[in-house]
DNA sequence: CCTCCACAGGAAGCGCAGGAGT
DNA sequence: ACTCCTGCGCTTCCTGTGGAGG
C-alpha cells in the first residue's frame, strides 16, 4: 500500500518536471528560434487567404527536425485564428502523409474537414472525390491543405491524386484550394508529373539543419519550460545538442534526448539530470524504436531479419542479398512454413533499410555479379529479445545468440 | 572492349480480409 | 445476398546494370 501511494506521490510531485509536455514532438510552441525567416516567409504567402483569395502553392524542403512540421503548423494556427475574428471560412487541413499513406486516406481526411463522413474504406477513391467536390461547390472559403512527408505518398501511389486536387479549383468558384507541400527529400520532385511540379512550386521554402549552437538555443528556451530551475547540469543541453548535430541537426531527436534524460532521472529518484542520464537516454530511445519495428514486423519480415542477424553476426561482418536468402531458407525449413520467394525476400530487405534497422547499398562485384550489401543498422540485443517473445521463433532467437557468441569465441582466438 | 554474373527493382496481378452500398 | 471497393503480402515475369575477368 505504501509504494503505491509513493508511486503516485511522486507522479503527482515531480522533482524534475515543471511541464514535460514542452518536450513532446507534438508540442507547438509559441515561438520558433532559428526559424524567423521561414516564418514570416510562410506567413506572407499565406495571409492573402484573409483577404479571401488563394494563397499559392507552397513547397517546403528540409530534413527531419528542422521545424518544417512546427512551423507550418503555427502559421496555420495564428491564421485560422484570424480567419475566423475575420469572418473569413479557413479550412486547414493537416496530413501526415507517412502515416495515412494511401490516396484514399488522404481524400477521406480532406473530405472529413468539411464535414462529409468517410467510412474507413468500401468506398472507392474517385468516389469519396466526387463526393468532395460536390459539396465544396456549394461551399465559400479557402482550404489549405498540408501534406506532411508527401514523398511517401507520391512513391508509393504516384502524384494522380496531387494532380487532381490541383486541378480541383478550375471547377469550384467559392472555394479555393491551396497546397502546402513538405518533404525531406529535394530529389523527389524531380519524378513529378511536369505540370504538377510547376503548379506545386509556385513558392518554395528551404529549412536548413540547426548547427550545434542553434540547437543549444532551442533546447535552452524549451527546458526553462520543462525542466524546474536547476536540476539541469550545465553540461546536459550541450551534450543533447551535440548529439542531435551528429544526426544532421535534428532538433527532434534532441528534444527527445532531453525529455527521455529527465525520464530517467526521475525514475532513479535522482534531483539532477545528468550527462549520464542522456547517455542512457540513447541507449533506452535506440532500443524503444527496434523494439517497435521489429514487433510490427509480419512473420517473413522477421525471419529475414534473423537471417541478417545471423550472416552479420550480429552487426560485425557485411552480407548480402544472396546469402540471407540461403540463410532465410534454412530457418523457414526448420519452422516448417511455407517461404517466399526471392524477390520478395529483396522486397523485405528493401524495407527494412526504409525503416532504419538494416544499411543496404548496392554493389557490383564485377565477375560476381551486382547485390546489395547489408549492414545492420542497430544492436541485435533488442532484435533477439522480440523475437523470443513469439513462442514459435523462440528457438530461433536463441540460436541467434549462440550463432553470434560462437563468432565472439572464434574472434578472440 | 566485351561479357556475363547476381542480383536490383519495376509492373501487373492475385487472393484474401474487412467493410460499404444496393 | 450480392457486388464492389481498398490494403496487404505476395508471386510471376520482366528489364536493367557496374565492373572483374577473359
Amino acid at each position: 500500500m505504501n509504494s503505491l501511494d509513493e508511486i503516485f506521490d511522486s507522479i503527482t510531485d515531480s522533482p524534475i518536471f515543471k511541464d514535460r509536455e514542452k518536450l513532446l514532438p507534438d508540442y507547438i510552441p509559441e515561438r520558433l528560434v532559428h526559424r524567423e525567416q521561414e516564418l514570416t516567409r510562410l506567413a506572407q504567402t499565406l495571409a492573402v487567404a484573409l483577404r479571401g483569395e488563394r494563397p499559392n502553392n507552397i513547397f517546403i524542403y528540409g530534413l527531419t527536425g528542422t521545424g518544417k512540421t512546427a512551423a507550418v503548423k503555427l502559421v496555420t494556427r495564428k491564421l485560422s485564428d484570424r480567419a475566423s475574428t475575420r469572418g473569413v471560412r479557413l479550412y486547414p487541413v493537416y496530413i501526415n502523409v507517412r502515416q495515412r499513406d494511401t490516396p484514399y486516406r488522404v481524400m477521406s481526411d480532406i473530405a472529413e474537414t468539411i464535414g462529409l463522413r468517410i467510412p474507413f474504406t468500401g468506398l472507392a477513391t474517385s468516389e469519396v472525390f466526387r463526393r468532395f467536390m460536390a459539396k465544396a461547390k456549394r461551399l465559400r472559403g479557402i482550404m489549405v491543405i498540408v501534406l506532411d512527408e508527401i514523398d511517401f505518398l507520391v512513391k508509393k501511389h504516384g502524384d494522380d491524386i496531387l494532380y487532381k486536387l490541383l486541378r480541383a479549383n478550375e471547377e469550384l468558384e467559392n472555394f479555393k484550394i491551396s497546397i502546402v507541400g513538405i518533404t525531406n527529400s529535394i530529389s523527389f520532385v524531380e519524378n513529378l508529373d511536369p505540370r504538377v511540379k510547376s503548379s506545386l512550386g509556385e513558392e518554395e521554402i528551404v529549412f536548413s539543419p540547426y548547427n550545434a549552437q542553434q540547437l543549444n538555443d532551442i533546447l535552452s528556451e524549451r527546458a526553462s519550460l520543462a525542466f524546474k530551475d536547476g536540476v539541469l547540469d550545465d553540461d546536459v543541453i550541450p551534450l543533447c545538442a551535440a548529439l542531435a548535430a551528429r544526426e544532421h541537426g535534428d532538433a527532434r531527436r534532441a528534444l527527445d534526448l532531453l525529455r527521455v534524460a529527465g525520464e530517467i532521472a526521475e525514475r532513479q529518484g535522482d534531483r539532477k539530470v545528468t550527462s549520464r542520464h542522456v547517455m542512457a537516454a540513447r541507449i533506452e530511445i535506440e532500443r524503444d524504436r527496434v523494439v517497435e519495428i521489429v514487433r510490427t514486423l509480419p512473420m517473413h519480415g522477421k525471419l529475414v531479419l534473423a537471417a541478417v542477424t545471423a550472416m552479420t553476426r550480429g552487426g560485425k561482418n557485411k552480407t548480402t542479398t544472396g546469402e540471407v536468402y540461403d540463410y532465410y531458407r534454412k530457418l523457414v525449413a526448420r519452422l516448417g512454413i511455407e517461404e517466399v520467394t526471392f524477390r520478395r525476400v529483396s522486397g523485405i530487405i528493401g524495407e527494412l533499410d526504409m525503416l532504419g534497422i538494416i544499411r543496404t547499398r548496392t554493389i557490383s562485384r564485377g565477375r560476381y555479379g551486382k547485390t546489395r550489401y547489408i549492414e545492420l543498422a542497430s544492436s541485435y540485443k533488442p532484435i533477439i529479445d522480440v523475437l523470443a517473445e513469439d513462442s514459435s521463433l523462440e528457438y530461433i532467437a536463441r540460436n541467434l545468440e549462440e550463432v553470434i557468441n560462437a563468432s565472439e569465441n572464434s574472434r578472440s582466438l
